[in-house]
RNA sequence: CGAGGUGUAGCGCAGUUGGUAGCGCGCGUGGUUUGGGACCAUGAGGUCGCAGGUUCGAACCCUGUCACCUCGACCA
């Protein structure tokens, strides 16, 4: 990618956000544009990084056995007004709806039922149970409040799965086999999410679990056992039953150790038992030959939200100049070395274009700094705002076949030939 | 919806007591620079969120309205 072209970098930073730095700087540097409260639109590079977080959820959601689908986020009222929800989710603002000569059309906040609509026409048999679908998809809520920029917006894409089964103890199993995915999906993008006990009020069902990455960023608070992974969301504490609850689903009998923290909420898996399919005649036929109810669980992956969670994290901070910029993990980040000409020398620009040409022929992804106007000194800095791990500069201190290549998060330099190079950066 | 705040050039902001608009960055052009946010010169760019009102005259005062931000309420 050639910088000159995407709109992006060339910013003194200013008037960073304190409390959101990396999405404030991703605004100001071009790389994310905001529409309206809680509407963005996104450059090259963090659009980059979502599709590489969708595909380690589709690629660890395969492996886990589960199946991909797409089904529409506009769709007919009639759906919501079978399942009752409609009036609760247009009565509260939540669901958008547009009216049309052909009837009204929901753009969807979730999508239980359209999923269930599409399992009851193929899943008419124990024979085809059990089985996971899932999606990702942009999802609509008019949000009452917006915050955070993508970490609560009106638009935004979600993964959400569903799992069918035959009984509770099966549904118990897909459960765990989705929450299993979750965790490993995380690990592979680089955040340290931990699942912890959720209230599974809204939706019905039995348990339910949120997966939390520990930020004070977050909305949420929890209480937390450092010394054994375990936590629970503060609004249990809200229910009468809240002992019960833990003891029985989650087998947590004393809290009294566990410290109130701020996290931030990543996804969400319910165990939802054979509520949706009630309302919904979500039948099958079983193995006596009789109707029988679906026992679904259903799970929810924040894409955006995991997006902006990363590059909060990811965000580095200068001596001089305080947060300015990112490294992102090489499990996600789309480009992984930005290359910097003296553009004043034909011959520095020559070998540099060389070097990009050759790290594209590698399918190694790069970013030349191409820009003209910038001087070299400014683009050494700049190359922090697109999170690439590396950068080579190629200047006076360039010499023969040798290239500098700079490890941006720990500043460590050194001189390597373009093989050596390449295998490093790979 | 309750409380508070902000709307002035692409971005970040100033604008005093009401007298027709400024700074920095960025952008264009010319030149000097060139390894950690260069400098000089010059130029383009604005119905001061919108609508009323007061006034000889409103970015500034008054009323209304809209948008955005923060805290709350809400949040599969």
């Amino acid at each position: 990618m050639r910088l000159s072209q995407t709109g992006m970098g060339t910013t003194k930073l200013s008037n960073i956000d304190t409390m959101y730095p990396g999405q404030s700087i991703l605004l100001q540097t071009g790389q994310l544009v905001q529409y309206g409260a809680g509407l963005f639109g996104y450059n090259t590079v963090p659009l980059l990084v979502r599709r590489n977080i969708e595909k380690i959820i589709v690629d660890t959601l395969n492996k886990y056995g589960c199946i991909e689908v797409l089904l529409p986020t506009l769709q007919p009222d009639t759906i919501w007004k079978n399942s009752g929800r409609y009036d609760h989710y247009v009565n509260d603002g939540t669901m958008l709806i547009t009216e049309s000569n052909k009837g009204t059309f929901c753009l969807a906040p979730t999508g239980e039922e359209a999923m269930l609509e599409f399992a009851r026409e193929k899943l008419k048999s124990y024979k085809n149970l059990p089985v996971t679908f899932y999606q990702i998809g942009e999802k609509y809520r008019n949000e009452i409040r917006t915050r955070g920029y993508l970490l609560r917006g009106k638009a935004f894409p979600m993964l959400d799965a569903y799992s069918f089964d035959i009984d509770e103890e099966a549904m118990a199993k897909s459960y765990e086999n989705v929450r299993n995915a979750f965790i490993e999906i995380f690990e592979k993008i680089g955040l340290d999410v931990i699942p912890i006990v959720a209230d599974n009020g809204a939706m019905g069902g039995k348990k339910s679990e949120e997966f939390m990455l520990i930020s004070e960023q977050g909305e949420d608070k929890i209480l937390y056992d450092e010394k054994n992974k375990i936590g629970l969301n503060t609004e249990i504490l809200e229910r009468e039953d809240y002992k019960e609850y833990l003891k029985e689903e989650y087998g947590i009998e004393d809290i009294s150790n566990f410290k109130e923290i701020r996290t931030m909420e990543l996804a969400h898996i319910f165990q939802l038992g054979t509520r949706y399919s009630e309302i919904m005649k979500g039948k099958y036929i079983n193995a006596k030959g009789e109707e029988a109810l679906y026992y679904m669980g259903c799970y929810g992956i924040g894409v955006s939200r995991t997006v902006a969670a990363l590059y909060e994290q990811s965000v580095i901070n200068d001596s001089k100049w305080g947060p300015c910029g990112f490294v992102l993990p090489k499990s996600v980040a789309p480009y992984k070395v930005q290359i910097v000409p003296k553009m004043e020398n034909p011959q520095k620009v020559e070998l540099a274009n060389k070097l990009y040409e050759l790290l594209q022929k590698e399918n190694i992804g790069a970013i030349l700094d191409d820009r003209e106007t910038v001087t070299i000194g400014a683009k050494m800095k700049d190359c922090k705002i697109l999170g690439t791990p590396y950068l080579i500069v190629i200047g006076d201190k360039q010499e023969g076949e040798m290239l500098e290549l700079e490890d941006i998060k720990t500043g460590e330099k050194e001189f390597l030939g373009i093989q050596e190079l390449i295998e490093k950066i790979k």
